[in-house]
DNA sequence: CTGAAAGCGCTTACAG
DNA sequence: CTGAAAGCGCTTACAG
């Protein structure tokens, strides 16, 4: 067990001074003579003081608490968001108080409350994407409140959000750039695939090419799906040198399904996916897989970074902010395609 | 934006009684005759009065903040165990700072010190494992401290781990309940690993059996290694009619291996791996591997629990405290074999 | 059964 | 340049 804490009294019975000057010169505030305040800030030293900082929340007003509600953390990709926030706060000196609303509006509602109860400083919603506006529950606090990953319904308020329009166009370009010019679109219904899809076809259209079999698409976010339309581009016929896939599972899906009929990737057709969800296993050197990474962690960063510049008092931007999708490449648009023959088990060890 | 909160003061001018009696309503204690009592209930009702954490803190004595130390959280495993505490301490209305160590002395020294100065009412540290035993911080501070995932150095200190010997009986028990007798075992040097290992060994001593090819196969945690193992039992010769792999990753190497001769899984050979590692993504019923499910999150929460027993003052156990694992069935060892001759991409779904 | 008072450990005008 | 005092909003002996 360590000692008692010291104090501010402790101090200032030590060196013969008031609280408050001691007070003053540990925040290095107003004028103090240079000598009191070399023993003062000596003998904190020494004695190894750390000002208590429920005190300090109370006086001040500012718990230096920041109450993040989590729509539902058992998604994998809120989680990542999470991840990103926490390691900000957590830098600028904030405690967090994570609330899993486990998307249900009578928990989001408690949480909310709870959260004025401990006075947080400012609030950090992390809703499931961009697919559902989280409705805004700004007015319920009188401290900034940000939003990641979905936006919130309130136009006005700050969120973070992929920039899936981004992600289709970062696709389509890179594809184009590695000569491809039939370029198919396998992918799904939901909001942010639309926009990604869009993207494309901006990038395809400035190329001054269209989407290869006439139309993306759509189906379920997994290999089931990227296989079986693979196989129905196959059976009609469609002619295609590239494949822009909605998600890295689906890309899976295809390159199974090509494989097993005897399209080699990437040499006949290239692949593009969106998650880079092996992230965490993959050495880039040895990346199966071409993906677009939209960057979840930073965007869970950058708003927890505004959150904290709202409390300084800092400029912030309002409304909707987007984070740049990074590409990653991988060997299923290399140019090099002699390192590709790798047997099942090396494929298996790098999606994993 | 919210009015300003109300006070412990405000609810005693309405009602006309002390902030004394009102506080003591409010938190159930004390005589109060039950006329007041319904009136300070009534009122703090009507205008939504929660007590300021803040101010209670101060007066108190106690943050209701804990902090956490995780060692490394880019470490997968890690924050799986983090997640299952965290839950546990929003669950007691627990507000969480978590300092992530990067496996850094310094950082560990400074964050022990930020913890102290908040004055956290417990701590719970998150370590690499059982591998390597933390070093013990108990001492550093006058609250609880407990310790997960891996144990502290100190024997004395309240640790929650993996049962690793368990794990290995658990795998060795359900081949030799499948009818399996000739047991191969692939994995690792690392502790637990070898834990795993004591296990598996007792569970076939007990039932008269030995490792097949006479001894584990050590190597490292990736496929590759799984593969080349079992491509090493087959060239040797060697009888076996199962493999337990130290990890999911180990048994899909292995998995490809015997694919691509020609043995059969599970007929031919049955497999067990550990760490399920694809448990968000797999449904129970499409489960391609057996694995022992260690029980991460739970660690995380019984640990999370003990912290809280303990602030409450409950009878809390001391040393080292293991937690069960699960066997995961999967269609690796399964009894009816039907069910599994399935296309590679359905593979892939499922262990993506 | 209830209230006045001191205290938790700081911060912050306000005097001097 | 420095100190005395009030205050943040509760809790908690201590009286009555």
């Amino acid at each position: 067990m360590s000692p008692p804490a010291v104090t501010l009294r402790d101090i200032a019975a030590v060196v013969g001074v008031s609280e408050s000057t001691v007070s003053r010169v540990l925040r290095g505030e107003g004028k103090v003579s240079a000598q009191t305040r070399a023993k003062i800030l000596e003998t904190a030293d020494r004695l190894d003081f750390r000002p208590n900082a429920l005190a300090q929340s109370l006086a001040r007003g500012q718990s230096q608490i920041i109450g993040i509600i989590v729509e539902d953390v058992s998604e994998i990709f809120s989680s990542i968001v999470l991840r990103g926030a926490e390691s900000v706060f957590a830098g600028s000196d904030l405690a967090t108080l994570v609330y899993d609303a486990q998307s249900s509006p009578d928990k989001r509602g408690e949480f909310i409350r709870k959260l004025q109860a401990r006075h947080v400083d400012g609030v950090l919603v992390i809703s499931r994407g961009p697919a559902d506006p989280y409705p805004s529950i700004s007015d319920r606090f009188r401290v900034p409140v940000v939003y990641a990953f979905g936006r919130s319904t309130d136009a006005s308020d700050l969120s973070f959000t992929p920039d899936d329009v981004a992600v289709g166009r970062l696709a389509g370009q890179h594809l184009i750039d590695s000569g491809r010019t039939r370029i198919a679109h396998i992918t799904a219904t939901e909001y942010g695939a639309q926009r990604r899809t869009e993207g494309l076809i901006e990038a395809l259209t400035e190329a001054g090419l269209e989407i290869a079999g006439g139309a993306p698409m759509t189906g379920g976010w997994n290999a089931r799906w990227g296989a079986a339309a693979t196989a129905e581009l196959l059976e009609r016929g469609v002619e295609f040198d590239a494949i822009f896939c909605g998600n890295d599972v689906i890309a899976l899906g295809a390159f199974a399904r090509l494989h097993a009929a005897g399209r080699r990737v990437p040499e006949d057709v290239a692949i593009v996916g969106h998650d880079h969800f092996s992230r965490e296993r993959a050495t880039e050197e040895s990346r199966l897989l071409t993906t677009i990474d939209p960057n979840r962690a930073e965007i869970g960063a950058r708003a927890a970074a505004a959150l904290v510049d709202a409390l300084k008092g800092a400029e912030t931007p309002t409304g909707l902010q987007t984070v740049e999708a990074s590409l990653v490449p991988g060997m299923s648009t290399a140019s090099d395609p002699d390192e590709f023959d790798r047997a099942t088990y090396e494929l298996l060890e790098l999606l994993l």
